[in-house]
DNA sequence: GTAGAGCCTGAGAGGAACCTGAGAGCCCCT
DNA sequence: AGGGGCTCTCAGGTTCCTCTCAGGCTCTAC
């Protein structure tokens, strides 16, 4: 990590399927998060008074109430509280809208964990609570600011699809740790993404195109692993 | 953001439906100010007192009393608090214009939260307590000035609509930003519009089409996230 | 040195996201 | 009551992403 939060932030991750909640989970606290779930708006609402998280990931369609109530039920508190909420693709993204505030945000599943994670460190960082950290991601020469979605290298700027920023991204907040095929499609694809898994090395191979075409090759090939980010050797 | 205060500024925000209270709690604390929030009258006289609130957005219909007699009670030190009251559209219009003393504003519901802030902005600046802050906004040869509402690219004015105009503000507020359709469609748009989404698209495509006539694209498309204001790139 | 596994990349189908013109409803002003 | 302007809806057309697939290349094990 470039650099390790002093308090990590608490979030409270909220949905009634446990594979879910398995897989954000994981990930957050991969990420240095102090994660705490609940799978009921009941549970939701004690949680959200004992574990005092900073956060919260909140699914819309839960067993005893929708995410909405629990949300509102907050009160007062609630403004402490950023959201982001989960929901399916087809409906309700309308509805979610007229409730998300400047701070909340959603985000429609399925989704990626990278996806996610950026989110949720955006908003931190918006609400002030964070650190002053700066959201510039940089590895050699090769910079990503996630304010602006630019992206450049040696002061060139490059453009880069979705799924480009979110692999090149994931990539620069691991630099120079291999990273196993597995973790890059789970974190950077979709997490029910069933298809072929060789996308990787397409987008692998989009992705060097236009980033070493100013420089020497940074994105390194582990035969039979995965792959790294490392400097350029002798 | 652009330019962080030195000492933020203190809002207090009185009305008795927690959701409203949340979205604009939320999205002032965003814009860097401190809030605090009350549902009654008698909570927002007291709160009044403490807090000591630089501006208060003041509901008409209370619970326990109208917004006017808070307004009424706090007498001679209300003079150092200018209010925004809410109202509802379709009558009291009128009755507020004439309780409205010279420093105060009202907003009809439902507003936007884009307008709201820009109108908070505007008292604050002119009760002096701001900041020399410049009202104009200027993003390399695009000008738009708050207190005229005139908006000019390469010096030459561009008539906008005020959809266009807050459209165009909340972009010009967020350079180089990208911002989502959800944090554009939160902030300029009503915030229980429940319609199509789709608008935005059309608003964006109004404002290049007057925007872009006098020099190049700056409004840019980042696709599957949202827009952004940029400079032109060679 | 050679076979086989692993990896790279070009081409292209399909689809998602986006742009824009046309027009209906509404409000306000006259 | 009529007209003009604004906001929003809708549909057609376009762009450009994503993913699949296949052929060829590279590396490794033996």
């Amino acid at each position: 990590m470039n650099s390790p939060e002093q308090t990590p932030h608490r979030i409270l991750v909220v949905d009634d399927e446990p594979n879910i909640v398995d897989v954000i989970s994981m990930a957050l606290r991969f990420q240095g998060f102090e994660v705490q779930s609940a799978g009921t708006g009941a549970e939701a609402l004690a949680a959200v008074a004992q574990f005092k998280p900073h956060l919260m990931v909140l699914d819309i369609m839960l067993p005893d109430m929708e995410g909405f109530d629990v949300a509102q039920r907050l009160g007062a508190q609630r403004a402490q509280v950023p959201i982001i909420f989960l929901t399916a693709r087809d409906a309700t993204e309308d509805k979610v809208r007229g409730l998300t505030s400047g701070g909340d945000d959603y985000v429609t599943k399925p989704f990626s964990l990278e996806e996610l994670v950026a989110r949720i460190r955006t908003i931190l960082r918006r609400s002030g609570q964070s650190d002053a950290e700066s959201n510039l991601l940089v590895f050699e020469d090769v910079e990503l600011d996630d304010e602006t979605r630019e992206v450049s290298r040696a002061g060139v700027p490059i453009d880069l699809t979705a799924t480009e920023y979110r692999l090149l991204r994931f990539l620069l907040l691991n630099p120079r740790r291999v990273l196993t095929r597995a973790q890059i499609l789970d974190q950077v694809w979709d997490y029910d993404f069933g298809g072929d898994a060789r996308v990787l090395e397409t987008y692998v191979s989009y992705l060097r195109r236009k980033l070493d075409a100013h420089g020497p090759p940074l994105i390194h090939t582990v035969r039979s692993v995965g792959y790294a980010l490392r400097a350029a050797r002798a």
